[in-house]
DNA sequence: ATAGGGTTAG
């Protein structure tokens, strides 16, 4: 005969689930009675093996529980991450039960992870009325943890400030809450304490949230220090510690110190390979960040999601089409291609890359869409110049409910601009009110900008005045308005007005506008004075688009040797603004001379970029200089550089013609400019398409 | 019997 001893002995043996529910059917059938100690026994083995529905029925059967016994099933409910189960139980425990030391932090931590504020509070009020419990580490650190939880790190501080000698995890109870509460200056206020308090006991565990609390301020020093630590107390071989570090070097963007601590590392995980791909991706190395990809795979670690997305981030970074593609056929094959996180870097990626299409099909296989990936797939199109699938991609988004950012506003209002239809602007304005974006500066200048370009002053204008207390970018925006409009003398005024009556002082971007606006309205004295006034009253060291633009106040009234020696006085690098707006003068008043020294600075600053040499061969066939042309034809060849198409669009009402001109198809853009000037004065009236860019021979 | 963290990404 087997006894209940027995039994007990035999279950406590079981290596498994199975085997204890096996045994334990056995007993049932063997007739044994059960005892409380019995049961207790059952339960606790049950509970180890998170046999939920088992312990839950031999505890429902019990007549009689013991405060161990509600601490088990409390703990087994909250293993299960069934907090809310865990809590139902222990308000009933309450009814027969006194919770003791570990009731209490079992039930706190459920309280924390749901938030659960008041449950927890009134736990509280208990263990400030219960002798000794109050004074209990565990009870501590679980109180502590749960107000920080909570978002209530004046409540932790009280509950620290009852332990006047706080252990090693209290205190780091009190680091890592700061941390997670977005405090991390406190946090690191927090270990100082520490170090001087505990001297010479420090573990990994509190080290690693100093280093999260390090990445948020982005704080080197006392990274360096953590890691002096590291080695000091033998915690380099503590994996999670080092891969903390390696993550705050990569953010700071400190290469070298991530490169030397990756290096010494006897063990490397998925995580430390992907912590350092994604610090040299960030940092201009994309090739060194694939180098340490192809190294990875070479040792068998398979790669997981983010590393892959690392990985296209270094290919976006440096333009590695083939390398993008690759790792999209690993994605593929792994499986991954659906998850919405590397879609989106796909996304990314291929726009980058130049290749809009492949980022489109990516998209559209997307089974699930979020606002990231809508906002990304827009920007890239911007990027590339789709202006008319950006406007469809827009009203996608808006099909699907997925609420534009104000970032994406001001994308569209440059779409708007470009495609220069002022239904659109006017309708996606209407929208925008509507739906209640974010309103900020740069939204309503880009909205002010999309009025003036879409050909209705009056209604940038309105705009304008709508804001009460508009800053230096919407006045910036508003004197480029009028400048686009040829309005040289009011965007001065309303300069002056700026200047004189408002405490806002012009920047960068306002002299850009406002030169350009004298620029475009011819004149000249007042754009010198303007520039002057930028130079020597604002102290505003003038950029290559001021330097530009002057060149074209210059350049337009047919002054090209001032321009020139404006140019020749520029101290520092001489850029492609400068000798674009020459060039466009030479062209002007025929100066091939001019033109071809500044087409050739252009082609040297930018080797890669078509336009340039077309204009260079454009000026040596004016001259007929045949030879030349053969040369700059023969560098294109070589080179194996692709012309870009020029488009030019005419919408009427609702039909849109768009039209192909290349510079090869000279009949075409006669067509299309006849057709341009016999539509202009009647679309002016009636469809409101008053923005033309006739710029057919730019191909 | 019980505790503090878990890093790389759009």
């Amino acid at each position: 005969m087997i006894t209940a001893e027995l039994f007990l002995k035999l279950f406590q043996q079981c290596k498994t689930g199975k085997c204890l529910t096996q045994l334990h059917s056995h007993t049932i059938k063997s007739g044994l009675t059960h005892n409380t100690l019995f049961a207790a026994k059952l339960v606790e083995l049950y509970s180890n093996f998170t046999l939920i529905q088992t312990t839950r029925k031999l505890f429902d059967e019990m007549p009689h529980r013991t405060v161990y016994i509600w601490n088990l099933i409390l703990k087994c409910y909250y293993r299960e991450k069934n907090y809310k189960e865990s809590l139902v139980l222990f308000s009933q425990m309450f009814s027969s039960q006194k919770p003791d030391l570990y009731t209490i932090p079992i039930a706190l931590k459920s309280c924390a992870v749901l938030k659960a504020l008041e449950f927890g509070e009134i736990i509280h009020g208990f263990v400030k009325k219960s002798d000794g419990i109050g004074t209990n580490l565990f009870v501590g650190s679980a109180l502590i943890e749960f107000y920080s939880k909570c978002g209530e790190m004046d409540n932790a501080l009280c509950v620290f400030e009852e332990y006047p000698v706080p252990d090693t995890v209290i205190w780091t109870t009190m680091i890592t809450g700061y941390e997670q509460n977005n405090e991390p200056k406190q946090a690191l206020e927090f270990f100082s304490q520490m170090v001087r308090a505990q001297q010479n006991v420090l573990d990994p565990v509190t080290l690693i949230s100093v280093v999260s609390a390090c990445v948020q301020m982005l704080n080197i020093n006392v990274g360096r220090s953590v890691h002096g630590f590291m080695i000091r107390f033998g915690f380099d071989n503590v994996l999670s510690l080092s891969n903390a570090l390696l993550n705050l070097y990569g953010k700071t963007g400190f290469l070298n110190y991530a490169a030397n601590l990756f290096k010494t590392m006897e063990k490397k995980d998925v995580i430390s390979w992907g912590s350092v791909i994604s610090c040299y991706a960030h940092h201009g190395s994309g090739k060194e960040a694939l180098d340490l990809f192809d190294m990875m795979i070479s040792k068998g670690i398979e790669p997981n999601v983010v590393v892959l997305i690392s990985a296209l981030q270094a290919c976006e970074a440096i333009r590695n089409l083939e390398v993008g593609k690759r790792i999209h056929e690993i994605a593929a094959r792994k499986r991954f291609d659906l998850n919405i996180m590397i879609s989106t870097a796909l996304i990314d990626m291929y726009m980058n890359c130049s290749s809009p299409y492949e980022a489109i099909n990516v998209f559209e296989r997307m089974q699930v869409k979020d606002s990231v990936c809508y906002s990304n797939l827009l920007c890239g199109c911007h990027h590339n110049g789709m202006w008319y699938k950006s406007m469809e991609i827009f009203k996608n988004m808006l099909a699907s409910e997925v609420k534009p950012s104000s970032v994406d506003m001001v994308k569209i209002f440059t779409v708007c601009s470009e495609l220069g239809v002022l239904q659109y602007t006017s309708c996606i304005h209407g929208f925008a009110i509507k739906l209640g974006v974010e309103n900020n500066s740069y939204l309503s200048a880009s909205l002010i900008e999309s009025y003036a370009k879409c050909g209705s002053l009056d209604d940038s204008i309105g705009v304008f005045n709508g804001i009460k207390d508009g800053d230096v970018v919407i006045w910036s925006s508003v004197f480029a308005a009028y400048g686009l409009h040829g309005k040289g003398h009011e965007a001065l005024e309303l300069f002056n007005q700026m200047i004189k009556h408002t405490p806002i002082k012009p920047n960068d971007v306002s002299f850009v506008s406002i030169l350009s606006a004298c620029s475009h309205a011819g004149l000249v004295k007042e754009g010198i004075d303007t520039f002057n006034m930028m130079v020597n009253v604002y102290n505003q060291n003038p950029n290559s688009k001021h330097y530009g633009i002057m060149v074209d106040l210059l350049g337009r009234i047919g002054e090209l040797d001032k321009a020139m020696e404006f140019i020749e006085q520029i101290q520092g690098p001489v850029g492609a603004n400068e000798w674009g707006s020459l060039l466009g003068a030479s062209r002007i008043y025929q100066n091939t001379q001019m033109g071809e020294v500044a087409a050739r600075k252009l082609v040297e600053l930018d080797p890669n970029q078509t336009g340039h040499y077309i204009l260079l061969s454009n000026i040596y066939a004016v001259d007929e200089k045949w030879d030349n042309v053969a040369e700059v034809r023969k560098v294109v060849k070589e080179r194996k550089l692709k012309k870009v198409s020029g488009q030019s669009v005419i919408e009427l009402r609702d039909e849109v013609c768009s039209f192909i001109a290349n510079d090869r198809s000279h009949q075409n853009c006669e067509l299309i400019y006849e057709l341009l000037m016999s539509l202009e004065g009647k679309m002016k009236e009636e469809c409101n398409v008053n923005s033309m860019d006739f710029s057919l021979h730019e191909a």
